[in-house]
DNA sequence: ATTTTGCGAACGAACAGTCATTCGTATTTT
DNA sequence: AAAATACGAATGACTGTTCGTTCGCAAAAT
């Protein structure tokens, strides 16, 4: 049964996590996985079930926690503008909190199976469809500038896709830091304001 | 020779793309290519030298472009938020007049092997740091707001990651369209200004 | 004019290697 | 004793690539 300070199963799935994200999920060998976590090719089918089971765990992992996100901010009674704030702080709290699986995610969903693959994309057409609908909601009380919104969307979706390569850049900015220089730069762009 | 209206050279290297952008470059197999190409597996290595010949060729083209665009952007006289503007035009003309082969630039190059992957990851780097130069210039003459250069780059150039994806968003939006939202979406932000 | 030579393009077959996975069995843990 | 875990060996499928050969066409030689 599971060892106490941390199961196999999730050693497995984080060491795999982090061959995904350097790799890629083809790229990525069970031998590979199997040098990394101390064990034989053979031995985690006793902890797994197949090398997919792995990637659907964390891509379906990742995606609960947007959705659960999105559902916490459509719930709160704020403007459009607070609203698109609380979604990008999301972004950014995924991206960090868990950075390689936030990889996988992002990058790596597209190698699932069939029905996997199609569930997937349901559950992130469903969180893109609740994201415009703040965006458009914005623009029409003035909030927002009057642009594309789908534009809108993935430009701010994908402006954060850096954030789990957390190697480079940024050592020494503090999380709260990088938020807030985040929503600024979204929100206001990267012009000074004449003011 | 080369046959005329397209060698069958280029029409290996264009669906080669087009598949390594739907599916990546490792889990597409020169099987499939052929398929594409209307070929047998054996038969393209009249026409080119290795699997890795076709990303190598699509990697250092595409990096080729952005170091072009980049010295011309450097040679001009302008303010440094002309230059920025000039940088976010080149990227999005990229991501636009050769969707496919942006990708592969974008996503899988890290299966380059060496020396290559050492050599593109130079250009890259000389890239980067020419592009944060004229951010912090810009920061240093007030025409930008003072935030972090690299986290003003790397939001930038990943905010526009998505345009190569192309078939979703944005048919009825015109080229300069998109180009002129995106400027004013980067620099000024979603918010609308109170004047 | 006819034959010979050369060559790029395409092919089927086969190569050695790797892939994820399974099976039977041993070892360890409970 | 029972259950969970680990292993070596083997599986069939697939990988990129090479080999020897063939076909059609163009230049060269007769």
């Amino acid at each position: 049964m599971s060892s106490n300070p941390k199961s196999k199963k999730q050693i497995i799935f984080q060491e795999a996590a982090e061959l995904f994200r350097d790799k890629g999920y083809p790229a990525t060998s069970m031998r590979d996985l199997a040098e990394r976590v101390g064990l034989k090719p053979s031995s985690f089918y006793s902890h797994i079930k197949s090398k997919e089971e792995i990637l659907q765990k964390i891509c379906f992992d990742s995606a609960e926690k947007f959705t659960i996100g999105m559902k916490e901010v459509c719930d709160t009674e704020a403007t459009n503008k607070e609203k698109l704030q609380l979604l990008i702080r999301l972004h950014i709290k995924v991206a960090t909190e868990d950075p390689t699986t936030a990889t996988v995610f992002n990058d790596e969903w597209r190698h699932l199976s069939e029905p996997h693959l199609s569930n997937f994309l349901a559950l992130r057409r469903d969180y893109e469809s609740h994201f415009l609908k703040i965006i458009e909601a914005g623009i029409s009380t003035q909030e927002f500038k009057q642009i594309s919104p789908s534009l809108v969307l993935y430009t701010i979706i994908n402006s954060l896709r850096w954030l789990h390569f957390a190697n480079k850049p940024t050592k020494e900015l503090s999380a709260t830091q990088i938020e807030n220089d985040l929503i600024q730069l979204l929100l206001q762009g990267v012009e000074k304001n004449v003011l």
